[in-house]
DNA sequence: CATAGAAGTGTGATCCTCTTCGTGA
DNA sequence: GTCACGAAGAGGATCACACTTCTAT
């Protein structure tokens, strides 16, 4: 029986497959590849002679990783007690916003993908089992996490094109489009979905284009939704230069799909009503639209009021602990920002996420070299240091190719005939031993 | 040391799910 | 204008193949 999920926004159902073993199965050499449909969609407990598929891949290891070694390097940032209980971070004196006091962190400063999306990640709850030590592959098998949703996956690519400053920051990484999916998992992973009424939202963000997956915004079943509900309305005035991480196409961010009902609500999330300048929604939603913009809007208008009733039944019904966050609507408990003076005052501070180091005086990315520069058992942070540079260093080096055990076996396959990508016996096949007889 | 069987190798075909779009009621 | 349904396409995972090498007995 597995019980693994894809990764890739997929939804497996749980099979039951008695499988012989190995070693006594034979191989069914049917003549056409497709029998693989005929064996098993007629029934659920199927008997099959094949081996078991094996599981799919889930990329959200790599996400682990990262957020645990970035909760060790910047346990300030990303530390551990945030993550205990989600809930926690959406408060609004929470530690996190303790540690910049009136002001957040410019989000630009947020220099490569390892860093930003960390903040979601339940360290705490989850014991660190997933982390071994060599450096794996993003789709080597591993297992079900509670930070993991196959939504991501979707959602991933939708937000990532909105944020265009994350392009201009390459990193000397080839893998880039990997590491990429792992840093927008991690910001839909804070992202989430919105359920505020996101009529502005949509008639801005949307523009009649790209097939409405707007709808789907709300329509996360849980009543909890909605107030550990995050996500920026890109539209709502910042005219899409802002460069915020928070990248939103297409609508807006997905719900949570398929989630685990068991686990999807340990995504520790930011209010992003807390964290918002307030808008005014009259003048929002007075400004004349274009028609096409006003049609689609209409069009979400429905929905976003039908799921909102819906949200507002249930959350009623939800006992108050469970339902710590104010509504958004109330005045008075939203987080004022004002992001002129965030900016200024971070503008002469150096980015805690900044590959260079201050004060060091080696340049650039010799990682050795400034490795050898801190001093491993200083209180000052230097374990920190060397954490962050080891994960670094790791990322970069970090192999997505299929790792090759045997290079003789890849010589000899590659020498092998081939009819239509498969193996075919040599004009002249000999034996084994004949074989190696001509060999040597 | 000999033997049997498992493991592993690359690539095209196939399967499967999801998304998007068109059509009709 | 809305909704449901189905087709088409995209994208990713897996399978099948022959043969050599590795490993356990």
């Amino acid at each position: 029986m597995s019980s693994c999920f894809s990764g890739s926004g997929r939804t497996y159902a749980f099979e039951l497959d008695i499988v012989k073993s190995p070693s006594t199965s034979t191989r069914t050499s049917t003549s056409s590849p497709s029998s693989t449909l005929s064996e098993s969609s007629n029934s659920g407990l199927a008997i099959s002679t094949r081996k078991p598929r094996t599981p799919r891949k889930r990329p959200n290891q790599t996400y682990n990783e990262a957020a645990a070694l970035l909760s060790t390097a910047y346990p300030n940032i990303f530390s551990t007690k945030n993550f205990t209980n989600p809930r926690k971070f959406t408060k609004p004196h929470d530690s996190f916003l303790d540690q910049s006091a009136e002001l957040l962190l410019p989000f630009r400063v947020i220099d490569d993908g390892s860093s930003g999306f960390l903040i979601g990640e339940p360290i705490g709850e989850k014991p660190s089992s997933q982390f071994e030590p060599k450096a794996l592959i993003s789709f080597e098998k591993m297992c079900q996490s509670p930070g993991e949703f196959d939504s991501q996956a979707n959602s991933n690519s939708n937000s990532m094109e909105m944020c265009g400053s994350y392009h201009h920051q390459d990193e000397d990484f080839d893998a880039e489009s990997i590491l990429d999916e792992e840093i927008e998992e991690g910001i839909d992973s804070i992202m989430g979905s919105m359920n505020v009424d996101m009529d502005s939202v949509d008639e801005s963000n949307n523009g009649g284009g790209g097939g409405g997956r707007g709808g789907q915004m709300n329509s996360n079943p849980n009543p909890n939704s909605s107030n550990s509900c995050y996500g920026y309305p890109m539209g709502l005035g910042f005219g899409g230069k802002f460069e915020f991480g928070f990248g939103l196409r297409r609508g807006g961010v997905r719900p949570l799909r398929h989630v685990d009902d068991g686990n999807w609500w340990s995504f520790p999330t930011v209010d992003v009503l807390e964290i918002s300048p307030r808008f005014n929604k009259s003048q929002s939603s007075s400004t004349p639209a274009p028609a096409s913009v006003a049609s689609a809007g209409k069009k979400k208008k429905k929905k976003v009021e039908k799921l909102s009733v819906l949200e507002a039944k249930a959350a009623a019904e939800l006992p108050k602990e469970t339902n710590p966050i104010p509504k958004a609507e109330e005045p008075g408990l939203m987080l004022k920002l004002d992001y002129e003076d965030v900016l200024n005052a971070w503008s002469d501070k150096a980015s805690p996420f900044s590959e260079e180091m201050p004060g060091s005086d080696v340049p650039g990315n010799d990682v050795s070299a400034r490795l050898a520069q801190i001093d491993l058992f200083s209180d000052a942070g230097g374990l920190r240091e060397a954490s962050v540079l080891r994960y670094k260093e790791k990322r970069r080096t970090r192999l997505f190719s299929k790792k090759i055990r045997y290079q003789v076996r890849k010589v000899n396959a590659d020498r092998r005939p081939r009819m239509k990508g498969r193996f075919v016996r040599r004009p002249h096949s000999s034996t084994n031993g004949q074989r190696q007889k001509e060999i040597a």
